[in-house]
DNA sequence: CCACACAACC
């Protein structure tokens, strides 16, 4: 397998001698010996670089030029700064921009653009300013800055008012609008554009997609079908994404037809949203057709297939399908690995998960962020917490994931005061703005699981007071639970009339669960009541009853629910636990 | 040189 390197120069600095994708610096400097010695040479050379090199799979070569020591034109350099930025190396990239003798405006755009990408907005902005001209293309650039840093005010404003719009300056806005979660106005421009090409019609499905419209985004791919508009790899790409998510298996089944024909189907990029919608309408056979029919060498499309298995709750076959990854020399990566914890944390057996977490540390994924937090999933759910804790300290760049997997994690085990430790902790860190819907969730638990009505009450009135994200069933129903457990019945009656949102069974049973605990069956009478008004037939209801009914000896009333339940039919269910 | 697509954590 041999790729080719994408631009290749020799100069003065062997640093900018390679300039490729996926390779880093580091390895870039491990070939540069077996370059030296090819560079005598008059004409230009293929030098393969082999996996000794290379921590990856493919062995790539690398195009060089000897004997060119001055400065290469505007062209090549703007080429080379361009690699300096595929490759995350901005400073290398800035390095050469000022050391150019001459620089013309696709250097600056290119230059501009390449801040934005490796992270420095302000740079970015910094250059617009200062650059002698501007074409539409740096206009453009900067507006993609603006709306890539959530600056969409000012990218509106710029919109507004920059003298010059193409095509893709409107397909810019249309693709940030959504990225920065403005459907409506996205749809307004597309509505309001004057030229509409096959790529705005892409982002909008993908866009409609993204923002969880995925019936609208295949509406939309339906309409444009038959006027003649020729999609693309990426539009299909797009359409099968929102199949998977709006489980449209006809649609889908449809354009799987359509990329056979027209040859797309060996593409990643269309193969792997296909194996995941598949596994989205839970047909895993079709996935693993899709897979076997297009022999894959990318980790994305094994990952789809591991992600699908992992779906389907196909635990066995998803290890399977990770452990096969080896065998075919497709490292896995970050995404692979969450997978594979995943399904780990539903088997029984945790050995699985050591073994995987031994190959994220052979694979230096150890301290990785999304490892680190399925990692630390899959410990807690198996009781470990000391693993899980040192998993969390591992993590360098702890994001908001990580902080909520190891409360919650706390939470389960019975160790809530850790839970508000960790809170706090995650509070000094200056984290509090990070933290969501799931984070209180976790706190709320904690303190129902761990007895804390003092503690959950103060949790909950904060919660109200700052309105968090939003406010949810969920927390209500944590609520509820802590109350019920603590004996204030009412309370938690009250605190469920009140609540701005439907009761939904589950909060009822919290409650009525409560009573039992505490025997109050003039409110257990009417808590079932109102679960009977939600599900006739909620067993669970039924049995709690009963057993309150028991408990209390008032025989004659288990004797009518028992009598209730067989002539509705009811089923007692095993082991079912209200909580 | 600017615009659209794949897999992943609570």
């Amino acid at each position: 397998m041999i790729r080719k390197l994408k631009v290749l120069q020799w100069s003065s600095d062997v640093s900018r001698t390679i300039l490729c994708t996926n390779v880093t610096l580091a390895q870039s400097s491990k070939c540069l010996t077996t370059i030296t010695n090819h560079v005598k040479q008059t004409t230009p050379v293929y030098i393969p670089i082999t996996s000794d090199h290379l921590k990856h799979q493919r062995t790539y070569e690398a195009l060089v030029f000897p004997n060119k020591v001055s400065y290469p034109d505007v062209y090549s350099c703007t080429k080379m700064i361009q690699g300096h930025v595929r490759n995350n190396r901005l400073n290398n990239a800035l390095k050469l921009f000022d050391e150019m003798p001459v620089r013309d405006v696709v250097t600056w755009n290119s230059m501009i653009k390449g801040c934005f990408d490796c992270g420095n907005l302000e740079l970015g902005c910094k250059l617009f300013e200062e650059m002698p001209e501007r074409n539409v293309v740096s206009w453009t650039t900067m507006l993609n800055g603006l709306l890539l840093y959530k600056r969409t005010k000012a990218a509106e404003k710029l919109f507004l008012e920059m003298p010059l719009k193409d095509e893709a300056t409107w397909n810019s806005m249309i693709h940030g609008y959504f990225i920065n979660g403005r459907v409506e106005d996205a749809v307004r421009l597309f509505h309001e554009m004057p030229n509409r090409s096959i790529i705005t019609w892409t982002s909008m499905i993908s866009g409609l997609d993204l923002a969880g419209k995925s019936d609208d985004a295949l509406l939309l791919f339906n309409q444009m079908m038959p006027s003649g508009i020729r999609p693309t790899s990426f539009t299909f790409s797009s359409a099968i994404t929102a199949s998977a998510n709006a489980k449209d298996f006809h649609l889908g089944v449809k354009i799987h037809g359509q990329v056979i024909k027209l040859g797309y189907l060996s593409d990643t990029y269309i193969t792997s949203p296909l194996i995941t919608f598949y596994a989205h309408c839970n047909d895993t056979d079709s996935s693993s057709k899709v897979f076997n029919e297009n022999p894959q060498t990318s980790v994305v499309v094994w990952t789809s297939l591991l992600t699908g298995y992992s779906l389907n709750s196909k635990h066995e076959k998803a290890l399977q399908v990770f452990s096969n990854m080896f065998r075919s020399n497709v490292l896995p990566n970050q995404s692979s690995f969450t997978s594979a914890l995943n399904s780990c944390c539903e088997m029984e057996d945790s050995n699985k998960g050591n073994v995987i977490n031994g190959a994220a540390i052979k694979l230096g994924l150890e301290s990785d962020m999304f490892v680190g937090n399925s990692l630390i999933v899959f410990y807690t759910k198996h009781g470990n917490i000391q693993n899980g804790l040192s998993v969390f300290k591992q993590i360098p760049k702890k994001n908001i994931v990580s902080w909520n997997s190891m409360i919650v994690g706390c939470a389960q085990n019975g160790y809530g005061m850790w839970s508000l430790i960790l809170f706090n902790q995650m509070i000094s860190k200056g984290m509090l703005n990070e933290a969501d819907d799931i984070t209180f969730t976790g706190l709320l638990s904690a303190c129902s699981h761990s007895g804390m009505l003092e503690k959950g009450q103060n949790i909950f009135n904060y919660l109200l007071k700052y309105k968090f994200k939003k406010v949810k069933l969920e927390h209500y129903a944590c609520m509820v639970d802590i109350l019920g457990r603590s004996g204030r019945l009412h309370e938690a009656e009250e605190l469920i009339k009140n609540m701005p949102m439907e009761p939904n069974k589950s909060i009822w049973l919290s409650l009525l669960s409560a009573c039992k605990m505490h025997s109050n069956l003039k409110m257990a009478e009417r808590v079932t009541q109102a679960i009977f008004n939600i599900d006739q037939d909620c067993s669970a209801a039924y049995t709690l009853l009963s057993n309150l009914y028991a408990f209390s000896g008032r025989w004659n009333d288990v004797l009518r629910i028992r009598e209730l339940m067989k002539s509705k039919g009811v089923v007692k269910e095993p082991g079912h636990s209200v909580a």
